[in-house]
DNA sequence: CCTAACAGTTAGGCTAGCTAATTATCGACT
DNA sequence: AGTCGATAATTAGCTAGCCTAACTGTTAGG
């Protein structure tokens, strides 16, 4: 469909940029003084959409079943989220997200959206537009999409 | 510089996109056969260039100097690097590739990239490009580059 | 020379991810 | 109704990759 040497070298950039951009991130919310919340976001993310089931949100988020169910399981203890069986078929999850995962989903999410804008606000207008283009168009590439919202 | 609301914007899609492309790129690694080269395809790279001693490795890598040692030592008992004191200042590692190095970087580098080459080819021409210009912008703000190549 | 700063290593610990095996439920077919 | 394969989630056990704190060796300036 392309010339192949266009497909490569985009696929080195990614290779070699998104590890780099993920170790920076990462750091960022390391030094999120205590309350520590790793890979929680994303999921809390999408709860706020609608309710989930386990295998859909370890589906979104790219990552198997038991690391999610891992996950869920401390977002429930802290209070986060409930989990229940669906009425209609007891082997699903009913996981909501509750007012306490909201709020923690605002403050971290905030603070880490905060630092990543700290680090593009040199960026021009145009550059801004033309980084969300490219986020864009590496989220349908990559991400098994949620075609409900 | 920015209208805020731009910024936080692109943000959010960073925060949301990097970790969802990192774990797609890291399952396809852990796919590659046997040969397991995780972190060190990019330390690898950083050595094609030239020569390095470890606390350059450690800031372009964007990871802390233990990480970074650890990693030069995992490369050095699979003979893919050699380490040496630097002549001038003793203090200083001096990491050089070995050609077995080099071809493990061309054969895992390459496997990894043909992966994500594939997922990226139903894009188009156009796509290709705003994803490159889109990375490279990215790459620009999260990254201390190196200003020597 | 002595001491502060610097480069790297060691020790110890944590999180997020995995595969394989297990449990519970459902649904279809006899 | 009963059984059997498929599906949803959990548990057990493990690894990679990252960190901070503490230590060792080297240099250079007063």
């Amino acid at each position: 469909m392309n010339e192949p040497g266009n497909n490569r070298q985009t696929a080195e950039q990614v290779v070699e940029i998104v590890p780099l951009v993920m170790r920076v991130v990462a750091a960022e919310l390391r030094q999120a003084e205590q309350s520590v919340i790793p890979a929680h976001l994303g999921a809390l993310f999408l709860l706020t959409q609608r309710p989930r089931n386990l295998s859909e949100l370890a589906e979104l988020q790219a990552v198997s079943l038991p690391t999610m169910s891992n996950t869920v399981s401390k977002m429930a203890e802290e209070g986060w989220v409930t989990r229940a069986r669906a009425a209609h078929d007891r082997r699903l999850l009913f996981i909501e997200i509750t007012p306490a995962g909201e709020a923690i989903l605002t403050k971290m999410g905030g603070y880490i959206i905060e630092k990543v804008a700290q680090i593009l606000d040199p960026l021009s207008t145009e550059e801004l537009d033309t980084l969300r283009a490219g986020l864009a168009i590496l989220r349908r590439s990559f991400v098994h999409d949620d075609h409900t919202l």
